[in-house]
DNA sequence: GCACATGCGTAT
DNA sequence: TACGCATGTGCC
């Protein structure tokens, strides 16, 4: 007679509750709770029902007198094995976060647990009126405390006190997968037949039933698409069923994620000479086990994709899986294409467009071995493969592989992780690498790998920096120049396409009052309004808060207040104006809000239907048409202004990735860059395409100003609503590390961040530069568990954070 | 994150 | 002196 009990950390995000809680493992659930499990746990005082993580099971030799115990176990077998509990522990304190948040990121969203609430009447007698209304007779009723009246959540209070109604809390059951119904024929051939010359000439339906029937003997068909298929009513399958010419059943009904029928298989080509060395010493590791790191640096063009589908294959060759990341906003239907062609139905495809069901299927089909090739975006550098070969990272720089909110992870550094637990090799490609990675290969810390032929062995497309300083004196429009003008108009009537970038980072429209100056701010956050045109009111990019747009100046009463900057809209009502007959695409924010809008717009832009892409950021990626053959910059510098040590290398990476979309076949392609700053290392560069120039450049600038790859960097952030609780911590903060660190290290502020306050919080910083400190986690995570001792104050410490501002 | 306890301010 | 509300505290 031993007891068991469970270490389960709870859905709780909290940094006091970030910690195993015990739990007592009851008689009837004896041997059924595993670690990886999700469970449902009492939690608090009033004992509210919760989801939670099984981590470790264990015989406890005393019980403490206040332990309580599952309530519930959610799963039958773990949802996250032994590495991937492993690699959530790991996660969390490297990154500072929860474990519970580690978890959830790791699994699908339909996998957690919702908690609801519900509202149960105890004593009808003399119950307030207002509640009895609003129970409308029902016994009980799921109450959402937040879209709740406040009167009413009053009375619901008094009422509880007077044990008159009770709270009661449901956890939410697993998600099951989605059933359909399948009818199976249970008529021969011969017995179809001649059931259907009995029938009356005007049974139609039953004649094509039993027609059908006579070619799928015992074979399973969907019945809504038979139904579909045989144009049938429900009756006269009902009907048929009754008389026994088929069997109704159910059976989980597989979603997919992409459909095999609408893509052609395609076969490995044959590798140039650069290609076939990279792939050999790749393939090699593969084989050998090795967890090696590759940086494979390959301009565009160089037929990188090939070699990562020839790579999968060479892992499951060996009988080991494989594992694609692309950024999110390169999982076109193209790229989906390229790697199902080759692999078919192994490849297990995770990305944001499929529904909370779809990605639950997805990941179904990886955890139980039916899914051997993993594509999928940052997230999926969780996916639960086992015996993984190889771990590929395309667009190794996308700033999108890293996470913003917690736990802010990079999939590199988890792909680095799982490459050591598996003993497989990991690539990171990218025509522009990011400098910390190039700077590794330096190092010899990665395996340096290059590609610098393009494949077609084409010329690189011809690239013009155009002065605006100049051109916009002569034409007085500051959107477009005199070049690009001509450019497009030749490129229009030549039936060719073109794609125009419009390059929002760093940039917003705002109003300004021309009189006095004048600049609408949100009142919670010290940042200016954002102006949306389309929604006709004024946000904040922060909290959310909206107003109307100001027609009279709030400060000095003027009519001048006028909105600032360019946006997309603007620059197509110009685009419009100059080419009256064009057909124009505009690809933005606003336009692909929509769920597959993303999808539609390329689709649309690919079969032709328009001449010009007009886009921001999202526009540069992964895109192929051969009819593009020119690309234009309206403005290169606002990413360049930035007050960011990195603004260059992000300028430098797309305006390099957008060139690249220029003459991807036969023709020629031309790319006009704008910019105020045309002598500028990052546009000259840019320009030639010479990324190892740049690299060479940028790191010396990067040595100078002892910026990262020189210096690991720590961000602690420290916020409050009283500014000078905020100030002093870090201020105390900043005293101890100087105990803590060596001389080498360097602290910078504590200053206020570059938005000193957001919903109504004041928010101060400090960043550690430091080469080697053996101490600084140790100090971190003290500091962490030290604050929440602390009310108002809150601390947040972010790796390598990617704004020093 | 949430329920309940605590402590202060205001109406009575 | 009672109640209302904001702020604080601990969760197994």
């Amino acid at each position: 007679m031993h007891l068991q009990a469970a270490a389960v950390i709870v859905d709780v995000p909290a940094r006091q509750t970030d910690r195993p809680f015990t739990y007592l493992i009851n008689e009837n659930l004896k041997d059924s709770v595993l670690p990886g499990m999700r469970v449902v746990v009492p939690f608090g005082r009033a004992d509210r029902l919760i989801q939670g993580f099984v981590v470790q099971v264990f015989s406890p030799k005393t019980v403490p007198a206040k332990l309580k115990a599952i309530y519930a176990v959610q799963d039958i077998e773990p949802v996250l094995n032994n590495e991937m509990l492993e690699l959530a522990q790991w996660l969390a304190t490297r990154t500072f976060s929860f474990q519970i948040a580690c978890f959830q990121a790791m699994l699908p969203n339909a996998l957690r647990g919702k908690t609801k609430k519900q509202l149960v009447v105890t004593i009808p007698d003399q119950l307030a009126p207002e509640i009895v209304e609003f129970m409308a007779g029902k016994p009980a009723k799921i109450i959402d405390t937040k879209q709740l009246s406040p009167e009413l959540l009053k009375k619901i209070h008094q009422e509880k006190s007077a044990g008159k109604i009770e709270i009661r809390y449901l956890v939410q059951a697993t998600a099951k997968p989605r059933q359909e119904k399948i009818i199976i024929g249970q008529l021969t051939r011969t017995q179809a037949l001649t059931k259907k010359q009995q029938q009356r000439s005007n049974a139609v339906q039953r004649q094509r039933l039993l027609a059908f029937l006579a070619e799928h003997y015992h074979q399973a068909i969907s019945k809504s698409s038979l139904e579909k298929k045989l144009n049938l009513s429900a009756a006269t399958l009902n009907r048929a069923a009754d008389q026994g010419w088929l069997r109704m059943q159910e059976r989980p009904l597989q979603r997919r994620a992409y459909d095999l029928d609408q893509i052609t298989s395609t076969q490995p080509k044959k590798l140039s000479v650069q290609q076939a060395t990279v792939y050999k010493q790749v393939a090699m590791a593969v084989e050998s086990q090795a967890a090696t790191t590759f940086l494979l640096e390959g301009v565009t063009g160089s037929g990188k994709t090939e070699v990562y589908l020839q790579l999968i294959a060479a892992a499951l060759r060996q009988q080991r899986s494989a594992l694609l990341l692309v950024p999110e906003i390169s999982l076109t239907p193209q790229m989906v294409a390229q790697v199902v062609g080759r692999f078919g139905k192994q490849v297990a495809l995770l990305h944001s467009g499929l529904s909370a069901g779809e990605r639950l299927d997805e990941w179904r089909r990886i955890e139980n071995d039916q899914a051997k090739v993993v594509v999928g975006a940052r997230s999926a550098i969780f996916a639960p493969i086992k015996n993984l070969g190889i771990i590929i990272i395309d667009e190794e720089h996308e700033s999108s592989y890293q996470q913003d909110n917690m736990p802010r992870y990079h999939a590199r550094d988890v792909a680095l992780w799982r490459s050591k637990f598996h003993h497989c090799p990991v690539v990171l490609g990218s025509a522009t690498p990011a400098l910390e990675s190039r700077a590794r290969a330096q190092k010899k810390v990665y395996h340096w790998l290059r590609l610098t032929q393009r494949i077609n062995t084409k010329p690189l497309p011809e690239v013009s920096l155009i002065d605006m300083r100049h051109a916009a004196k002569v034409s007085r429009d500051s959107d477009f120049s005199p070049q690009l003008i001509a450019a497009i108009k030749q490129k229009l009537q030549q039936k060719e396409q073109i794609i125009l970038l419009l390059n929002r980072r760093g940039y917003a429209s705002f109003v300004m009052c021309r009189d006095c100056g004048f600049v609408l701010k949100c009142p919670n956050c010290d940042i200016t309004l954002t102006l949306h045109k389309d929604q006709q009111v004024m946000k904040c990019h922060y909290c959310g808060h909206e107003e109307a747009i100001p027609h009279i100046c709030p400060e000095c009463g003027g009519q001048k207040i006028r909105y600032y900057g360019t946006g997309t809209q603007k620059v197509q009502e110009k685009l419009t104006k100059y080419f009256p007959t064009s057909r124009i695409l505009r690809m933005d924010v606003d336009t692909t809000r929509k769920k597959g809008a993303h999808e539609k717009i390329l689709a649309a832009f690919g079969a032709h239907q328009a001449d010009i892409l007009l886009g921001t950021q999202m526009i540069a990626k992964g895109l192929d048409y051969p009819d593009v053959t020119l690309v234009g910059v309206l403005n290169a510098d606002t990413s360049l202004s930035l007050p960011d040590f990195r603004a260059s290398e992000q300028t430098f990476q797309l305006l390099t990735q957008v060139s690249g979309r220029a003459g991807r076949a036969q023709k020629e392609g031309k790319v006009i860059i704008q910019t105020f700053n045309p002598q500028h290392y990052a546009l000259q560069l840019a320009k030639k395409q010479d990324y190892e120039r740049f690299y060479a450049f940028e790191m010396q600038l990067r040595h100078q100003g002892g910026y990262p790859p020189y210096y690991f960097t720590i961000q602690v952030a420290a916020s409050a609503v009283v500014e000078k609780v905020a100030l002093k911590a870090l201020l105390q903060v900043a005293a101890e590390l100087k105990t803590v660190l060596s001389p080498g290290a360097k602290i910078l502020g504590p200053v206020p961040q570059m938005i000193l306050k957001i919903k109504k919080r004041y928010r101060y910083q400090l960043i550690i530069k430091y080469k080697h400190e053996e101490q600084l986690n140790r100090y971190l995570q003290t500091l962490l568990e030290r604050s929440q001792r602390q009310t108002d104050l809150q601390l947040d410490i972010v790796r390598e954070p990617h704004n020093f501002i």
